[in-house]
Order: structure tokens, then C-alpha cells, then sequence
DNA sequence: TGATTGTCGATTGGATCCAATTTTATTAAG
DNA sequence: CTTAATAAAATTGGATCCAATCGACAATCA
């Protein structure tokens, strides 16, 4: 278990323990650095965090309930298990929310929330860290809802976003940084731009639908 | 505070405390028993459960990833408040996820499980108890997603029915039952039977953007 | 030989105790 | 009389300790 270099920088951003060691084990879940299935052992992490066992109880009971960890009673924590079936149950979310977020936001966007999601895609693509790609991607989506003015459900997309990336690893793997929608991201930006909310949310929805296939497609090579 | 009749039956039909406490509390807040704003001491609710304060915090800890009570370090959980912009944020997210649920399950949807809906459908307009319409039209609404095949997207929108349910007493104060939409219940109910996902899914986002209207006037007109 | 039961080790759940922080009450100054 | 500074009380955050439960392995019996 490789926690060490998270956990080295930043710990005195928190004001609590548990929200330090929340934040870390979330970052280190959605990265991959603790891969679906770990065994997640508190005194073990205790030890690593240089806390008692009880901020890891209480960060270990907030990250069940984000689902990203599973819990039995007297058995412990286990990273949630990426599969076929979750990957699909997350992108059918994002399908549903992220439509319903861009056409509540999209109104309200300015000229410099254009220039941002455009710069962000830049960034992207020059972008040589593909771990890196995962939060310009989150960037990008999160600009255009963000004026949507409805706070729980932009917390649930961003949620539902970060939980993408733990697949996100999947695409590069199956179809290299090339198919990473740029084109996609491109049409949506264009016609947030042009302030046309059923082709803006149409593209949307295909370009994660189109995400949700390529990923369910991989798995089903996989098992062969 | 009176979670004392709450708390008397059914403490050992859980596994740990911590579950216990946080049923209990969920069930408190959600019925209005505990109602928005309403401090909760840790000290003062572990007496009340006859436990430590460790359990009560744990559940009070996964209560605040369900945003049903605000935390503040240091300064202790409040049970979130309702509010017009609360309002709309949850039926956002309905208006969002429950369409997408009922195509997905639509097409497995089998004759059994729409004589139950059409059975719930009966009690309600059987059921003089106004707190238990609320479980029942959760439970209509269930139903005809049940079949959708995504866990994850069922348990967020069942979190958010349960969470609407809050809402509906603002509903019954200001329209009576008689608008409780029954007759789009049953349009909904009639459309799924016929197969038809385009009219069930219209109807439904319908159902959910009208109620969440009537919510909006209500609060408007009570802020005079 | 195979199933069952019992014991031991490991790990989590819960209780109590102490420290840190916030809030409230009090006092002093303007 | 209001306000600022300060001290005391209340409340939460964190650490340590004890109890309860689960898993594995061994011993026993059919």
C-alpha cells in the first residue's frame, strides 16, 4: 500500500483528522492507488495516517456512504469492486444528471466560463500526465453545469464524475488518449456557445452513452 | 425531542449500534420528527439511544453524506433545513434520475409487478393516514423502476424520494390530497403497460416538474 | 474420511477518558 | 449603556482501553 506520498504533503490543510484522512483515502480510491477490492485494515491505516483508529472509522463510514468502499459488520472495509456492471450503473447516472445540469446551467454561462472550458480543453491536450487528464476532464464538465444554481445536484455530478475516473484507466488502456472525445467535448462546448440547450445536451448524453459502450465493450473483451 | 416511541420497539433487529441510531435518525428526519434546523447534540442523543456517543457520531457522520444534517467542525451536526432552493434541488434530481430509471426497467417490468403498483395505487386513495402516503407513493414509484437493473442509480433515487418526502406535507397543507396526483399516477401506470416508455418517461417528468412547481408557489406565497 | 464443534488469534464495535475548540457569561473600559 | 477583552462552561474531536464477533485451524466424533 502506497499511502506514503499522499499522505507526506498536506496534512495540516485539514481541521480535522477525519477530513484529512477522508480526503486522502477518497483521492487514493478514485486514482487507483488502492485498487477496488483492498482490504482497508484501520489500525493499519492508523498507523500510516499517524492517528488514532477512530478518524479512519469516521472517514471509512462517510466514503460507504459515497459508495466507495463496502462494509460488513465485524468483517471491515473493502474498496468497492469496479466492474462491468458498476462502470455501466455510474455512466447511466451521469447520463441521466449531466443533461439536467447543463440545461439548467447553461443560461446562465458567461464569456469567461466559454474561455474556461476552452482552456481547459487545451490543457488536455497538451497534457502529457494521463492522471492528470481525469481532473482537466472533471474541469471541463464541471464549468458548464456550474451555473446550473442547484448545489446537491452539482455535488452528486461531481460525485458521480470523480467515481468515472476510476474507469477512465480502462479507455486508455482499450483505446489509447486519441479517442478521448476531444472532438466530442468540442461539439458540446460549440453548442453551449451558441446557446442551443437541446443539441448541447443531445451530444452530451451521446458522448457519455457513447463512453458508457466503449467501456462495456472492454470488459467484455476482457473476459474472454 | 421525541424519538422516545421510535426508539423503543425494534433495537435489536440491528446488527451494531451505529446502524441502529442511524436508521432512527434517518426515519426521525425524514417524517419531520426531527424537524430542519434542529441541533443534535451528541451527549443529549446517546442518552436517548441508552449507548456511547461513539455510535451516534458514526451515524451522524453517514447522515451527513446523505445531506440530511449539516456538520460543522467543532460545532456539531443541525439537521439540514428545508427550503424552496432545497426543494427544487431535490426535484432537479428527480426530474432527472426517475425518467431514466423507468426506461431502464420498463422493458422487464413484468404483469405482477403492475398489479402491485396498481395495488398501491388503491391504498393510497385508501389510506387516511397522511404519513403513511408517503411511504406508499415512495413505494409505487419503486416499483416501476425496481426491473432497471442499476443498483447504484436505484438507491440514489430512492435517497431522493425518501428525501422529497420531507417536502410533502408542504404539499398536502397547500393543495389538499385530492391534488395528490393521483390521476398522473395513474397515466404513468397506463402508459408503462402499454409498452409505451416515450409517454411513461414524458408523463413522469411531468408528474415530478409539476409537483416541484406547486412546492415553489407554496413557498412563495408563505414568504408574504 | 468427512463433517462438526471448539478454541485461539485477529479485527472491528463500543465505552470511557482527555484535549482542543467554540460559545457563553462576566468584567472592565470607553 | 454599549462594546471589547477575558474567563468559564459546554461541546466536539481524538486517543486509549475493553468487549463482542468473525475466521481459521485443530481436535473430536460419526
Amino acid at each position: 500500500m502506497d499511502l506514503t506520498e499522499l499522505i507526506a504533503r498536506g496534512r495540516p490543510r485539514f481541521r480535522t483528522a477525519t477530513a484529512f484522512v477522508e480526503a486522502i483515502l477518497r483521492e487514493a480510491i478514485l486514482t487507483g492507488a488502492l485498487p477496488g477490492g483492498t482490504p482497508l485494515r484501520q489500525e493499519e491505516l492508523a498507523a500510516s495516517f499517524a492517528v488514532s483508529r477512530m478518524p479512519v472509522r469516521e472517514a471509512l463510514r462517510q466514503l460507504e456512504a459515497q459508495a466507495l468502499v463496502d462494509f460488513a459488520p465485524h468483517k471491515g472495509a473493502v474498496v468497492t469492486d469496479i466492474s462491468a456492471a458498476d462502470g455501466a450503473d455510474h455512466y447511466a447516472i451521469r447520463a441521466a444528471l449531466e443533461p439536467a445540469a447543463l440545461r439548467l446551467s447553461l443560461p446562465h454561462l458567461t464569456a469567461a466560463d466559454f474561455e474556461r472550458a476552452e482552456g481547459l480543453l487545451a490543457e488536455m491536450d497538451a497534457e502529457p500526465d494521463q492522471s492528470r487528464l481525469g481532473e482537466l476532464n472533471r474541469r471541463f464538465h464541471l464549468t458548464l453545469y456550474a451555473r446550473a444554481g442547484r448545489p446537491r445536484l452539482l455535488a452528486l455530478v461531481e460525485q458521480h464524475l470523480a467515481a468515472a475516473d476510476r474507469y477512465l484507466r480502462f479507455h486508455f488502456a482499450a483505446l489509447g488518449r486519441d479517442r478521448m472525445a476531444q472532438d466530442e467535448h468540442a461539439a458540446i462546448l460549440a453548442a453551449a456557445r451558441a446557446g442551443d440547450a437541446d443539441e448541447a445536451t443531445r451530444v452530451l448524453r451521446t458522448h457519455i452513452e457513447t463512453a458508457a459502450r466503449d467501456l462495456e465493450r472492454f470488459f467484455a473483451s476482457r473476459t474472454d
